[in-house]
DNA sequence: TAGATAGTTAGACAAACATCTGAATATTGA
DNA sequence: TCAATATTCAGATGTTTGTCTAACTATCTA
């Protein structure tokens, strides 16, 4: 499950959305000023990030604000923690 | 540089391979019991661990040894820790 | 040096991915 | 209801990725 997650992560374009985010919810139009893609491509990655649950969308007339979700994200760290020493351990 | 890193961590087989090498380090051939798949397929896989900077190798005799290299792993977990509120805070 | 074992390199191929253009849907305001 | 704006959907295309088989390199042992 944590998989799509991992894979939504391995795009630079995808980071520096949830980068953007975490400084403030969004609208797609808004982000789009930060890419140099077409609306189409960045609707398809705000898409992957969606079905990872890294993100979630809400209408808000005629523009769709998207914020970050960090339960998520919390959970990708969970994954990591258990490689390191310092303020995770659960197991060593 | 880091991207190398998160495209890395974005195949199932690969984050596998970290947690195996996670509870010791391992030979090519150890790591391949573990998977289905065909040996340059494991080969392949632990170049691009490689590439990425998460796994070092060391030649013993016949064997090559692979190794976690958590240094790379903790700047991964850098990047996720300006998402969380506990623990990592920078700026904010 | 020859044979066996461990692992990688090379080349091919299908599936997945990022991107584009053009068309469709949803909402707002005249 | 019509036109404008915001965003997504559909289909096509070139690139990257994961996998395979076959061949190669390196090491050990006899």
């Amino acid at each position: 499950m944590p998989g799509e997650g991992f894979k939504a992560l391995a795009d630079p374009t995808r980071r520096r959305i949830l980068e953007l985010l975490r400084e403030g919810n969004c609208t797609a139009g808004e982000l789009a000023e930060h890419f140099d893609i077409s609306k189409p491509s960045l609707s398809h990655h705000l898409a992957t990030l969606k079905n990872a649950g890294l993100v979630t969308d809400e209408r808000h007339g005629q523009n769709i604000v998207y914020s970050l979700n960090t339960t998520v994200m919390q959970d990708l760290i969970g994954w990591f923690m258990g490689f390191t020493n310092t303020g995770g351990d659960k197991d060593e």
